[in-house]
DNA sequence: ATATATTTTCAATAAATTTTGAAAATTCAA
DNA sequence: TTGAATTTTCAAAATTTATTGAAAATATAT
């Protein structure tokens, strides 16, 4: 296969996996190609190169800032900005799911807390069901929240290295 | 608060929540309404409970069920087919997480190897950036997919108790 | 200051996804 | 069988989400 097929099939694949993630498609696009962009590329470099519009561009780009994935470069001597994205992938996935944590468990943690405490008899079995219900969701991602914290701050090498041990 | 107004709350967040993580609106607020109810219920309780329509209510429990999230019950002199969902959230969120892994993970690792083999000489700059982020990943995704065999595989107990008691 | 290059915004448009509802298929009791 | 109850299908409609492109805002060079 000749590089530029494979390019072509892994953004639009990259593109195509983002969306079950979350993330729509052009963004994720965006990012694969700033991922194996070895220098930093400007706006009309990723218009052209994905066939979208500035527009287009420009918010996305703006979305993958925030995201705390892509960073805007200023080049002495050049007049337009350009962009380059993080390569390390633990880094991306680290900070994915920081993001994540932050804008998705987080909120649901915090709401699942209050509807614990609702009026009623617990003999009730409706009111029983839907108590435990939420206790249960509750207490897994309160679990799950500990153990993406201590991901989050880790190095990679020392986590995923314990880690694998730990289940061989 | 309410039972009823909880239940409203919950089963709209749930919702919300579904479409950030790859699942529709609906299918995540059947599952939720499911995941509160102590009995099993109709297809004709979902639409009145949810206010959606028979085709709605029906192609999203078969999804539910395709993802092994829900069970179709018979019971002995009824006419009507019943709906129940799993409700240990442990084993609901190993489900998830076994589908995804085969619907998403597998393919784009399948993926991956045959993309890591491009022609091409490795001195190129735009060749190795690209070698190197698609060996990145897909090691990244080796390991993921390893720990999440593990977890699949766990027992709750087991394996929170473990982990926390690992990373504390 | 002025002209020019570049980025940003956002209303209009297009595309993708979800939902409906009625017809077709299936199931089951008598 | 027949017919009523129930489930399934799927084309059309509604809704949601993404994209465009041109005008406005901003930045930079002369």
């Amino acid at each position: 296969m000749k590089l530029t097929d494979a390019k072509a099939q892994f953004i639009s694949s990259w593109g195509a996996f983002g969306t079950h993630w979350g993330i729509n498609r052009t963004m994720a696009q965006i990012h694969a190609l700033l991922l194996i962009s070895p220098d930093p590329i400007t706006q009309d470099d990723i218009m052209e190169q994905l066939s979208i519009s500035r527009g287009n561009v420009n918010m996305n780009t703006r979305d993958l800032i925030d995201w705390g994935l892509v960073e805007r470069i200023l080049i002495p001597g050049e007049r337009k900005e350009f962009f380059t994205a993080e390569k390390d992938i633990w880094k991306v996935a680290t900070q994915i799911i920081k993001e994540r944590k932050k804008r998705e468990l987080d909120p649901m943690l915090k709401l699942l807390s209050q509807l614990e405490q609702i009026e009623g008899d617990k003999k009730d079995k409706d009111v029983k069901q839907f108590v435990d219900t939420i206790a249960g969701i509750r207490k897994f991602g309160g679990q799950a929240d500990k153990v993406l914290d201590v991901m989050i701050k880790a190095d990679e090498s020392w986590f995923l290295g314990s880690l694998l041990k730990f289940f061989k």
